[in-house]
DNA sequence: CTATGGCACGGATT
DNA sequence: AATCCGTGCCATAG
């Protein structure tokens, strides 16, 4: 991607245009990439740094992760715990623990997309099993505050007071939890997550009690000391240890949230993925003047770039000095100086649209984040840039390949807010759970109607088979709905 | 005759 | 200009 091209020549366009156009269109990880691209070449340009959450990456304005607060409310504190395990593991092999390098590196988006259901979903489908209606309150509670990594960051204290019961009984919900399908989930950090699973072996007949000893006592350490040293703390050789490194790294996972735990399911009834960070994050605000709604942009606050004192300071020093003049390469101090602005005041630009575009969403979505996917009202992009003034390609552009987290947690493309299949295909899946009698997809099309969507038959039938549904003379004789 | 899937056209998006 | 998506028309299966 060419940041630097010299000015079009177009004579309608202006540089700022095309410089802001080109901007707005990247995701997150590809701006990442041009403002460390630009920084690199344009010694005029200052980059001020940003604490960033060390769970999801984010940029942490104040001391809190705009992404994980809600719900979940992550404190810094996390961080103490991170930091070693991530060394550790960037440190001792790059192969098992790969993913959360990726993840960390943010190189490589795939590599995080989740499987058929989400998460929470499969938890609370195994919750369901077990737990009374009190306790799977709770349980609901905590799987939404799970984190990316399916870390539990949340208070047990938190929790107690919300719910009004008692500390043990929550105790007792997660322990529960932590044994489910991805076994260690809803751990506290890495070190508890590979003790559980530890359990779980030794509970199925595969015990290394000098892997436990390690991670109960030396996980810390393991970063900064040889392993050798360790192996002594725990009276053992170093072969022994290798061994019970060995044998952490082929059956332990630390993140076992982005196993792709979903292999063997049937066809995908859904198809949810996990994302990776959000653009813009719209979070409940009773207060707020947007009727209860808040726009933050995390990404802008992460990249506060502005001219560099010093690239002026030593501008005017050589202008002084009378060193500097157009035939000897001054033109290139101008030239650098002038590509800075430009460059920041496209990317402002970048914020700029993009909030008032999430503004205008908001306003006209207000059902859909109150409700869900059923009350997404109908919008294309041309009729959002009459709304807010400006080019329909500026919303396009805008729109493309970014992800916005609502206020109850799920990232989604922002591009879904446009998408007029999604709320049909709810009601689809709510009809078809309502029948008593197998709809047919003319029928189907009656209802929706009722409902305010007129949806050619035809066009029922493909939602229908996307939604991993059959036929209504399948359904008929095998009973496959799939559950809500 | 009814219910569905295949193919192709036209409008929206990129 | 190229591509995706909703829809209409038609053939086929029951």
């Amino acid at each position: 991607m060419e940041l630097s091209q010299a000015p079009e020549q177009r004579p309608t366009i202006t540089p700022q245009l095309i410089m802001a156009n080109m901007l707005l269109q990247l995701s997150s990880t590809e701006l990442e990439q041009a403002i460390a691209q630009e920084m690199a070449e344009n010694p005029a340009l200052e980059l001020l740094e940003v604490q960033r959450c060390p769970k999801c990456g984010l940029a942490m304005p104040d001391d809190y992760c705009p992404s994980c607060a809600s719900p979940a409310r992550a404190r810094l504190g996390f961080q103490a715990e991170m930091e070693n395990p991530a060394r550790w593991e960037y440190r001792v092999d790059r192969t098992s623990f790969s993913e959360y390098d990726a993840a960390d590196e943010r190189d490589d988006l795939t590599s995080r997309l989740a499987s058929n259901t989400t998460l929470a979903d499969h938890l609370l489908h195994q919750l369901r099993l077990s737990l009374s209606s009190r306790d799977l309150q709770i349980a609901t509670y905590l799987v939404e505050s799970l984190d990316d990594h399916g870390f539990l960051c949340c208070d047990p204290d938190e929790v107690t007071s919300v719910f009004g019961v008692d500390r043990t009984r929550v105790e007792n919900i997660v322990s529960g939890m932590q044994e489910l399908d991805p076994v260690g989930i809803a751990a506290r950090d890495v070190r508890e997550c590979l003790l559980i699973q530890l359990e779980h072996l030794r509970h199925e007949g595969a015990e290394q009690p000098l892997a436990k000893a390690i991670i109960q006592d030396h996980w810390e350490a393991l970063g900064r000391q040889p392993l050798a040293q360790t192996a002594k703390a725990v009276g053992a050789t170093i072969d022994e240890a290798r061994a019970a490194m060995q044998f952490i790294k082929n059956n332990l996972n630390p993140f076992p949230a982005h196993a792709h735990w979903a292999s063997g399911h049937e066809s995908p009834p859904q198809r949810t993925t996990i994302y990776p960070r959000p653009d813009i994050i719209i979070a409940n605000s009773p207060a707020s003047s947007n009727g209860g709604y808040e726009i933050e942009l995390p990404e802008a606050q992460a990249y506060r770039l502005r001219v560099s004192a010093s690239y002026l300071k030593a501008m005017e020093d050589l202008k002084a000095n009378k060193t500097l003049s157009a035939e000897e390469g001054g033109g290139q101090w101008e030239a650098f100086l002038a590509k800075a602005q430009l460059f920041i005041k496209s990317i402002e630009q970048r914020w700029r649209t993009l909030h008032h575009l999430a503004l205008c969403v908001v306003n006209y979505q207000r059902d859909f984040l109150a409700y869900g996917d059923r009350y997404l009202r109908p919008l294309t992009r041309a009729e959002l840039a009459a709304m807010i003034g400006v080019h329909e390609s500026t919303v396009s552009r805008a729109v493309a390949n970014k992800y916005v987290q609502l206020p109850c947690g799920r990232i989604i493309p922002l591009a879904r807010f446009f998408d007029s299949s999604t709320a049909v295909k709810e009601i689809i899946k709510e009809l078809i759970a309502q029948e008593s009698e197998p709809l047919s997809d003319r029928e189907i099309a009656e209802g929706l109607a009722q409902r305010g969507h007129h949806i050619a038959r035809r066009t029922v039938s493909k939602y229908r088979n996307a939604l991993g549904i059959l036929p209504a003379s399948l359904r008929r004789r095998y009973r496959t709905v799939p559950t809500a």
